[in-house]
DNA sequence: TAGATTGTTAATCGATTAACAATC
DNA sequence: TAGATTGTTAATCGATTAACAATC
């Protein structure tokens, strides 16, 4: 599997096809050409040749791509054969619904500790996980051999529990509050902008109505 | 304000110029040039004057720009001077998070009713607001002018969910389940994915895991 | 073998960056 | 006016699409 400098471009597209291949495996679909699928995903059949072959040939002149194999190969790019062990920063109602949310634990990312400030919700449990005060975060990262940490906090606290984060080792980010975080380079964050994500839809409401006028 | 066939890849930034220059603004900078802006956001200066010339000069040479009258046309552009209603569907965590988040009701984004399946959420209030039955869901949009519907349910119940959305006339939803809705094309989805976001993720995770070996 | 479809190269398109003349 | 910085054009870079030879 020979990958190097991948486009961030086609990596956003990998759970996609992810998701669709899932779908036609478990309807029990054994092969399928770029053609076909590029007509389910609605995009062209050159692109999805040219994105499988940044990680090698899948596929099969004449056949197509084997459904099954495929799938699975796309979820070993994606790190899905491993584990991940996570921390989750914020017992609130979003990391609750992400405690919650069982998929993620199919595929291989595990919830280790939950952490609050709130004194209130310390000791309760969340989906059989207890919540824990924020003075054991450090301990509990190191003794837990965690990858990633959550946070589902407000912006400020964010940037405070990020900088604890990287000064006890951990490795990437998955950011929910409304800040982009300053850490180094060597520190992966993937922030999810719930608010840039309604303005946009805003912007394109606005762009229609006044484009009809 | 002169705008067509603004790329989505110009929009996708104006949230973050937005929340960038809102930060300026409470921290009373009243100028600021390309150059220290694209220094502060970690882009280029270049791009940040080509991002704002698709609207017209809110510049002024030899001066930079005005961070509040940059901020108000931004957010014009992005339609958070107009009022927005919302309708939640799915009480659940996920749901009642967004429910919650104040900040969305700052920025003009009402949410007006909440429902659900579940009978035992039925009559429940969410930050003052009832929980409906979906039987209601048609007159209740109808009745009070929803702009956009939010999908806060699992796959299955928001295909369905999309297509009366559709049948009763709504414009735009915010769709947080893991399928691609199939929506006629004046009707808009914007899609928070957070599968695909933690996925994104991992495969960065192991792609720096193995390029250190 | 003939037909189908990939893998891959080449052409096109769009987005980003650089450069600089216009102008405050 | 001189200096600064935009608005805008031109150059570069990267991503997408088209085309086709390789090959199953």
């Amino acid at each position: 599997m020979e990958e190097k400098g991948i486009s961030q471009a086609v990596i956003s597209r990998l759970p996609r096809y992810f998701r669709y291949l899932g779908e036609l495996k478990d309807e029990g679909v054994e092969r399928i050409s770029s053609q076909e699928l590029s007509e389910i995903m609605k995009v062209t059949a050159s692109q999805i040749r040219q994105d499988f072959n940044n990680f090698g040939g899948f596929g099969q002149q004449g056949y197509g791509y084997n459904v099954e194999y495929l799938y699975t190969e796309i979820g070993k790019i994606l790190g899905l054969d491993k584990k991940h062990h996570l921390v989750l920063i914020g017992a609130g109602n979003l990391g609750q619904a992400i405690a919650n949310y069982m998929n993620f634990e199919r595929r291989g990312f595990l919830i280790s500790g939950i952490f609050d400030v709130n004194a209130a919700l310390i000791g309760k449990k969340v989906r059989d996980i207890e919540v824990r005060p924020m003075e054991e975060l450090e301990d509990f990262i190191r003794e837990h051999d965690i990858d990633i940490g959550v946070l589902t906090i407000p912006k400020n606290a964010a940037v405070d529990v990020a900088n604890r984060l990287v000064k006890c080792g951990i490795k990437a980010m998955w950011n929910f509050a409304h800040v982009d975080l300053n850490v180094p380079e060597d520190v992966l964050v993937e922030n999810v902008h719930l608010s840039d994500s309604l303005m946009k839809l805003s912007y394109n409401i606005n762009r229609y109505e006044t484009s009809k006028e």
